[in-house]
DNA sequence: AAGTAGATCAACCGCATCTCC
DNA sequence: GGGAGATGCGGTTGATCTACT
């Protein structure tokens, strides 16, 4: 006997999200916290299956998410990460504070690969592509030694000067991790318009608040004070979150500015 | 102004792994 | 320990938007 089905699929809907169902996942929510998933459509009264609420709530509600395009640091930041993790989107988006995979494996498919492509590199393995292209298939053992262009994170992020080879990428975790942690330092040099949350990934050792961004499981609503930082007055700034699309009464916004006041002062 | 093609991105699907019974 | 559901992840789809003709 194990557990019930995460939803019956009979009276389960599908497609985009209304103004109305992202209210109610949003209060819910906010009220009780990120619990089990399966159990949410049905107590915030969504007819919607668990998965489907996670999702919205990942990838497009959860306040601490940033909007708009990758900055130019991000988008290094993602061709670093993805010449050394591949396509593990999470991972990758767990580095880049408010981005979510989704958005991330996104712009990578529509705008980093014809970027990369477009400079002459292969976005799967981040080599120079090989300039004979009328041989479809080149050398079973290829020496990329003999291709003096580099690997795409070394033109983003190094401005191609960089002496990282290929065989970096092969090598011990020890020591792409003191590559990544190089090249963070040379992004870090150049970003110039750094927003907190990137400083704070940037410059701590692990971004332990965003490995759990918004846990109310345990109702302390510990990180939730955490993201409240400069950078995530996201209900105060009702515009750029879109609330005022999901038709919040004021008794609503009242209370939540209420809650955030209280975490912001629990913080204090 | 209308039609078409390409670009974008939210959402779905199916698989893998984790967790619970 | 094994089976089954829950959750997370990556790939893909398709609706919508934008640019171009």
């Amino acid at each position: 006997m194990g557990r019930q089905p995460c939803c019956d699929k009979l009276g389960v809907k599908k497609g985009p999200w209304t103004a109305e169902e992202d209210k109610k996942l949003i209060n819910f929510i906010l009220t009780n916290g990120q619990c089990c998933w399966r159990a949410v459509p049905k107590l915030a009264g969504l007819r919607r299956c668990g998965k489907s609420c996670r999702l919205r709530w990942t990838n497009y509600l959860r306040p601490d998410l940033k909007r708009g395009l990758l900055t130019e640091s991000e988008e290094q930041l993602v061709i670093d990460l993805h010449a050394r993790l591949g396509n593990r989107w999470s991972k990758i988006a767990s580095r880049l504070p408010g981005r979510t995979d989704n958005e991330i494996k996104n712009h990578w498919n529509t705008h980093i690969k014809k970027k990369l492509l477009k400079m002459g590199i292969d976005p799967v393995t981040h080599e120079p592509l090989q300039k004979e292209t009328n041989e479809e298939k080149p050398d079973p053992s290829p020496e990329p030694e003999k291709n003096n262009q580099p690997a795409a994170h070394e033109i983003i992020t190094n401005g191609g000067s960089s002496s990282t080879t290929s065989e970096d990428q092969n090598s011990s975790t020890d020591e792409s991790s003191n590559l990544l942690l190089d090249n963070t330092n040379i992004i870090l040099d150049n970003v110039t318009d750094c927003d907190p949350l990137m400083m704070n990934y940037l410059l701590g050792d692990e971004l332990a608040a965003w490995d759990d961004p918004f846990p109310i499981s345990g109702g302390t609503g510990q990180n939730f004070e955490n993201i409240l930082d400069d950078t995530c007055s996201w209900l105060m700034d009702c515009q750029d979150f879109g609330v005022h699309d999901y038709s919040f009464n004021d008794v609503e916004i009242s209370n939540v500015m209420n809650s955030l006041e209280m975490a912001v002062e629990n913080k204090q």
